[in-house]
RNA sequence: GGGCUUGUAGCUCAGGUGGUUAGAGCGCUACACUGAUAAUGUAGAGGUCCGUGGUUCGAGUCCACGCAGGCCCA
């Protein structure tokens, strides 16, 4: 049996073959069927939408996945792997109401929610194939046969059951959060409505800068804007940005003329203040003066007012406090307004989030029922205990409109359709701005036009207004799941700790419902005053409840056991209380987000079944995604699992940035620079994109993709080792090397056999350490380096010849198992990256030797370091030797003398033993790398070293830091004599500009830089000289290398292989030629693999060859 | 506007704890080598280490403030 040699290499032709192979064998089911009873590794597969197409960027996502599952596998855990279909949300029912032509208003009307919800089904796996198909080509290996998704029945069910466990632990709950809401249509809005072309207008407010009294002052005030003055009356905090700097400016109100201070941030000063008036003087002001003096008197940073108090603007509604107190906002700019912002939590999200954060009471009134309602009702109109003020207040300052306003009047936007041509039309905003103007607490009033989002369907403008929603309280367990995250190795750190450790510290209550039609619905039914309410846990519990109802009367039949749990059919199911009332499904959805944060429980259909499975594989070991998921996925995971599980969900996880086009824009379809994942595995193969994906860059930086890199992949990494792998096929073929004898021993192995195999470990060993430290390209650089660097450039190089030249012995065998074992630990090594091309350079070489059992590389163990094998100072000693053999290079390039051209000798100074001996152990090797005879090692003791010498700044600066200057200059002074007296007595006094002191030779670095009348090359402390004079015998030596040089060229011509033999004949020539031809034709003949090589007079048919030099007729027989 | 993140050669990236000549690969130029040959070696050109201040004897590295790109959130 011989290895299988290649004439090229196809990536992408051996990635499909290896691909049927792994079918065929069921490679994959065997991975994870093999290690049954062993240590599990959990991975959680993050399911993707099958309605839209793969792009280039799962690759990347994929590929970081599939690394660690691969390793663990390799390392004997067993790694399950379930795929998974995210199916429900917005998305697929935007596209299927744009296939269909509809919008949401036609559900229900032109198409019933049975049909459409049909629709949406079909539609969220249109692109499955396509997945499948890249997750198969890419080599992604994940269970595709069982995937879980999420609108299946058991899905649904297991996603109630968490769900019942977080209302049986009170923490569901109803509350409110503020939505964008028509008054004129009824109706809240998705964002996704608020972004229909067409819904901003630009309009046209009255604006109030209104005067906020601050507490137990005489006339300081906050100055707020707003652009909607009907909130006033809700107002219940300022917020102002916590670096913002403020200023206390002294000035006269102008529609009351009362001296008043009023604070504000310094960059709007000008928007507030005529600079005309900068020069006037306080104490000339004359009430009706058109311009107002000004003065700053003090000024603040925002943190500095946080927290003091002021009395309510419009005082209906008492609230307790901390009420009516300044906090900090975030969102508080000072683009335009007074950079205070005013603060009504009924009526702003940011307004809603900093109070709850702040526990500012919100202005509520009571409803009939006794309900918290906010002051303005669903109709747009303000609630009467407001209407009633305003209008008492109107009296109070004789203020009349366009009518009558009655307490249940106020709409606070025109809903009426009054006609605002009416010159003396007056808008509750108009009315509100007057009495404040009255009161002395308008500043400033005035239109303002902007753009304000409008209903699409009834063109009125929409209010942000509290609508009803179910929460997770999640809040309630902040504290908890903080901590738990701290236990998170988080890949990047910063991600876990910034992005999601902020997060998590400004937690605000997770917003569970969703009005629509296509997801999981919640499972709660209750009466019509919700006194009473049901959270159903599973679907028996369902069909039990029904049960009852149908005997109370309230349904026709139980529910059928293939009941689709989907809308519309659960709101058909009627439910009794257990007083005997009817109860009615709240009609909410759940937030998509909760279904693919349940997948641990309910891709196992927990607890219902897999019990065991669930447990074994709880919590993850190991998830990864896109850093976008940060507030998604992974905080979904983490908040189910530490608020009912009191755990984290995963220990690991990697969050990986964009994959960016090669300019660093994002990809997208519509720009045309999107990278079409199945094209670029076709032409390239997945081997090399993995490769490249993860070697490029670190997972968690964007990667900008450039197709050249993969090629740059391709050659220089696939491509050394390739020609590495037929290196060795070639030669192991001819001799018939099989692996069968036992391993030489390795301190019977040469030097660089020793020194290969050290590293070898060493790299086996970090290699482990990037896997296990979720550092991929780490690992990966480390496998590329070795294989390129030490492998291919430096081992096989110098080893060439041990294994085309002579005699299948010891040695030789020796340089075999050497490069096998190198070869074998790489695929191992490089198997969880690149597993399609490791797979084929394992099998090539298992199918000869047998060493190996498992019938795949991905079966097969991880390499563990033999920590005996390791042998750092032979790889110092390496390290050396590469560098003289360069620095020999650079002189004879210098010189342009050739490398076939032999020299005599180099000349290496040496200042401490342990340098030479260091080199001389690798002395043959650096002789024959650079063909010199000889190495000759001058010490100290030969008197010629010219010595350099320079501060050890490192040591120095610790005791010396301040006069390190002085130091410097001194130093440069010293001369030969200086710095022998310093080595032979172990101090010298150094004289500074600044004192003597008294130093070591530690306190320096010595090294030897020239050496007077040789050619000499220096880096890092290290020196060489070259003897270039070229001897006769030397320069014959060269005419007989260049003459096997010029054969061996000959032969490859003539198309001869490896072992023919040929007959050399040689027109006699000049002397020198003739005495080179004869003494070295022993040399010539067995590197040419020539039986004889003749002299000969006269020569026909010969071949002129070019020796630089001259020229040299041949003849070369086979 | 906020949080996080990135910025080093034409391109892609390395550069523990601060140490005086900032590196690698690719690309470019020139030369050499060649039984691994769709390889390889050597040399050269190419850097305001994003900017400005600061700390320090000394800053790519530490601090502050900015600028530019990216993601998430408003």
């Amino acid at each position: 049996m011989k290895y299988r040699e290649y004439k090229s290499i196809d990536l992408a032709k051996v990635a499909s073959e290896v691909l049927a192979d792994w079918k065929q064998k069921k490679i994959f089911e065997k991975s994870v069927n093999s290690r049954e009873g062993r240590p599990t590794f959990t991975f959680y597969e993050g399911p993707p939408s099958a309605n839209g197409t793969p792009g280039i960027h799962h690759v990347m996502a994929r590929t970081v996945k599939d690394i660690f599952c691969r390793y663990k596998t390799q390392q004997g855990f067993q790694v399950k792997r379930k795929g998974g279909w995210d199916t429900h949300g917005l998305p697929v029912e935007l596209q299927v109401e744009k296939e269909l032509g509809i919008t949401k208003d036609d559900i229900g009307k032109k198409i019933s929610v049975e049909e459409y919800n049909q629709k949406c089904r079909e539609a969220v796996m249109k692109f499955k194939g396509q997945w499948d198909d890249l997750t198969e080509k890419m080599g992604y290996w994940v269970d595709l046969d069982n995937p879980y998704i999420t609108f299946e029945k058991d899905y649904i069910e297991s996603v109630w059951n968490l769900l019942q466990k977080f209302y049986d632990k009170g923490l569901l709950y109803k509350g409110y959060t503020i939505q964008p809401y028509s008054p004129a249509a009824g109706t809240g809005l998705s964002s996704h409505e608020l972004n229909q072309p067409g819904t901003y207008k630009m309009v046209k407010d009255t604006t109030i800068a209104a005067q906020f009294k601050i507490e137990g002052t005489e006339n300081d005030y906050f100055l707020a804007w707003t652009t909607t003055p009907w909130t006033l009356p809700a107002n219940n905090g300022l917020a102002v940005g916590k670096e913002i700097a403020y200023v206390k400016v002294a000035t006269f109100n102008q529609y009351t003329f009362a001296p008043v201070n009023v604070i504000l941030a310094k960059d709007r000063v000008s928007a507030y203040f005529n600079q005309k008036a900068a020069d006037l003087k306080l104490e000339d002001y004359k009430p009706g003066d058109k311009l107002i003096p000004f003065k700053v008197v003090q000024e603040y940073k925002g943190k500095e007012l946080a927290g003091m108090a002021y009395e309510q603007l419009v005082p209906v509604v008492k609230l307790e406090k901390p009420a009516f107190t300044v906090v900090i906002g975030d969102f508080v700019t000072t683009e335009d307004g007074t950079g205070i912002v005013h603060i009504s939590k009924t009526f702003g999200a940011d307004d809603f989030r900093t109070s709850v954060q702040n526990n500012l009471p919100g202005v509520f009134v009571k409803d009939e029922g006794g309900f918290e309602v906010p002051i303005v009702d669903r109709k747009g109109k303000f609630v009467n205990e407001v209407g009633a003020y305003l209008k008492a207040k109107m009296k109070e300052w004789d203020i009349t409109a366009h009518k009558e306003y009655d307490e249940d009047g106020f709409y606070v936007k025109n809903y009426k359709e009054e006609d605002e041509s009416d010159p003396n039309f007056k808008s509750t905003d108009v009315i509100i701005s007057i009495i404040l103007k009255q009161e002395n607490k308008a500043f400033k009033v005035e239109k303002y036009e902007h753009t304000y989002p409008h209903c699409w369907r009834t063109d009125k403008p929409v209010l942000y207004y509290p609508m009803d929603s179910w929460f997770i309280k999640t809040t309630a367990y902040k504290d908890k799941l903080v901590a738990l995250n701290n236990t998170i190795n988080w890949k990047p750190q910063s991600t876990g700790t910034g992005r999601f450790g902020n997060w998590l510290e400004n937690l605000v209550d997770w917003n569970l419902s969703r009005s629509r039609f296509w997801g999981t619905p919640l499972p709660i039914w209750a009466t019509d005053d919700r006194s009473e309410m049901k959270c159903i846990g599973s679907f028996a519990e369902l069909k039990a409840e029904s049960e009852k109802a149908v005997k109370a009367g309230l349904m026709k039949a139980p529910v059928a056991d293939d009941m689709d749990l989907h809308r519309p059919f659960v709101d058909d199911v009627v439910l009794v209380s257990d007083s005997g009332r009817p109860m009615k499904r709240e009609t909410d959805l759940i937030d998509v987000w909760f279904d693919s944060g349940a997948m641990p429980y309910a891709q196992w259909h927990y607890p219902f079944e897999n019990k065991e499975v669930f447990e074994a594989n709880y919590p993850a070991d190991y998830i990864a995604e896109g850093v976008d998921q940060t507030r998604g996925w992974f905080f979904t995971l983490h908040a189910i699992a530490g608020m009912l599980f009191d755990s984290v969900a995963f220990k690991n996880v990697i969050a990986n940035g964009l994959v960016l086009d090669k300019n660093g824009n994002k990809m997208s379809k519509r720009l045309g620079n999107a990278a079409d994942p199945f094209l670029t595995l076709e032409k390239y193969g997945a081997d090399p994109t993995r490769w490249y994906m993860i070697t490029n860059a670190n997972p968690w930086d964007n990667l900008k993709f450039d197709i050249d890199g993969i090629v740059e992949v391709q050659r220089r990494f696939f491509g050394t080792l390739y020609n590495t792998y037929n290196f060795f096929a070639l030669y192991a073929n001819l001799d018939g090397f099989n692996y069968s004898e036992a391993a030489v021993p390795l301190n019977k192995r040469t030097e660089s056999d020793r020194w290969i195999t050290s590293r070898l470990n060493t790299v086996k060993k970090q290699v482990a350490e990037a896997y296990d430290d979720y550092e991929p390209t780490k690992a990966g650089r480390l496998i590329q380096n070795f294989v390129v660097d030490d492998m291919s450039n430096w081992y096989v190089r110098l080893n060439r010849k041990r294994f085309w030249k002579g005699e299948y012995n010891e040695d030789k065998k020796a340089a075999y198992q050497t490069l096998y074992d190198c070869l074998e630990t790489v695929a191992r090594l490089a198997a969880p990256i690149a597993p399609f091309y490791m797979e084929r350079v394992f099998s090539d070489l298992n199918k000869v030797s047998g060493r190996e059992t498992e019938e795949s590389v991905h079966l097969a163990a991880f390499p563990k370091a033999d920590e005996s094998a390791i042998d750092k100072e032979l790889e110092t000693k390496m390290a050396l030797a590469q560098e003289v053999s360069s620095l020999i290079h650079s002189l004879r390039k210098k010189q342009m003398i050739k490398v076939r051209q032999p020299l005599s000798r180099i000349l290496i100074p040496v200042l401490n033993a342990s340098t030479r001996h260091y080199i001389e152990a690798v002395e043959d090797l650096i002789l024959s790398e650079v063909n010199v005879k000889a190495i000759e090692y001058i010490d100290d003791t030969s008197g010629i070293l010219v010595k350099s010498i320079k501060p050890n700044f490192r040591r120095l600066g610790q005791h010396h830091g301040p006069i390190m200057k002085d130091i410097t200059v001194a130093v440069k002074e010293m001369t030969q004599d200086d710095i022998a007296s310093l080595e032979g007595t172990g101090k010298f006094l150094l004289k500074t500009a600044k004192g003597d002191i008294e130093l070591t030779p530690e306190d320096f670095e010595i090294s030897s830089e020239d050496i007077p009348g040789w050619l000499v090359a220096s880096e890092n402390g290290l020196t060489v000289a070259l003897d270039i004079t070229i001897t006769d015998d030397l320069k014959r030596e060269g005419i007989a290398r260049d003459l096997v040089n010029r054969i061996q060229n000959l032969r490859k011509d003539m198309g001869l292989e490896v072992q023919d033999k040929i007959r050399l004949s040689v027109k006699e020539s000049e002397k020198m030629v003739n005495e080179a031809l004869i003494s070295f034709k022993d040399y010539i003949c067995s590197e040419t693999q020539a039986l004889s090589l003749e002299m000969v007079g006269d020569l026909t048919d010969a071949v002129v060859l070019d020796m630089d030099e001259f020229n040299l007729e041949v003849k070369v027989a086979v």
